[in-house]
DNA sequence: TAATAATCTTAGACTAATCTAACATTTAAA
DNA sequence: TTTAAATGTTAGATTAGTCTAAGATTATTA
């Protein structure tokens, strides 16, 4: 409803990193400054200055001179959007294949500003399906992934009754 | 040991792009030609140009004013590299999780720039797991996920009898 | 072979995102 | 309450990647 397939609200992966930042700083620390931002992305004041003026032109952020930097409903939910789809890439990488988190954090990261709605959504029950299994931690096939994994072999999980 | 590593070396998104573009071009006709390549990125020829003379004094394409377009080993080696793991990706979305394939290759595309070598390789032993089980086409879990995308429902693969 | 079409190159403008360096304002401390 | 430190802003440069428009070269075809 809110057009964020609109080309004009359009958000570069850059801009939503801001929006990410501010919603993360925001929620740890109650304010967001302009350094902390800057902290935050690795990037410098100057740099989060202009990004902050382009999205507040745009309407989702707040920001006067000198005061802490806010979102607005606007910007919120753009935040949430990203901040989800980092979530579900996270966890995919992590939960399903087993990747470091730091390595699987900087992927997230990289993957959460170019995949399309519906690799979210699949991507979102895939991991649902994978974790969720009622009675039981972790499905028995990624038990059998992790030893393909390690040592290449199939393990019969069921069928062929053997081993 | 070629370094792709280094710094000095290391290639962006859109100069991979132009390198998997003339690699798949000239694959699919022999030869490639500046217009071919800004047909296939969907860019104008005097772009194509600048990322040619980039790439060129870089030591990835060979391109003498007015001829074909070719590939060093070095930019072959990186096209392929970049092939491989669009490939991957591309596999992964469509067999695993079911997209779209015009949507997964899209997806395949935003993210073959991105991922880190661990993630790539996990993923690839991943959706080995998921194809090559010997002695089925489809394992039981990729099945159930499906059921489970559709309904919401976990079917009972084995475990707990029911059902 | 001369005219026309297709292709390629160059020059120069533009946008997004960053930086440095200088300056302004606010906050904290002496 | 004045000074010093931290933080924020502005101006201007830089880089990567794109574009348009004009000109150069090659290929086609009449």
């Amino acid at each position: 409803m809110y057009g964020r397939k609109d080309k004009k609200f359009k958000l570069t992966p850059a801009m939503e990193d801001y929006l990410e930042a501010i919603a993360t700083i925001k929620q740890k620390q109650g304010v967001a400054r302009v350094r902390d931002i800057g902290d935050f992305l690795h990037v410098k004041p100057s740099s989060v200055h202009s990004a902050l003026s382009n999205l507040s032109k745009r309407g989702f952020v707040i920001h006067e001179r000198y005061e802490f930097v806010d979102l607005t409903s606007e910007g919120e939910k753009a935040a949430k959007d990203v901040i989800k789809r980092h979530e579900i890439l996270l966890n995919f990488l992590t939960t399903v294949l087993g990747i470091d988190w730091s390595v699987a954090n900087k992927d997230a990261c990289l993957m959460e500003h170019s995949l399309s709605g519906e690799t979210v959504q699949k991507l979102t029950k895939f991991v649902e399906f994978a974790q969720n299994r009622p009675g039981q931690d972790r499905p028995e096939w990624l038990h059998s992934f992790e030893h393909y994994y390690q040592t290449g072999e199939f393990r019969n999980c069921r069928k062929r009754a053997g081993k």
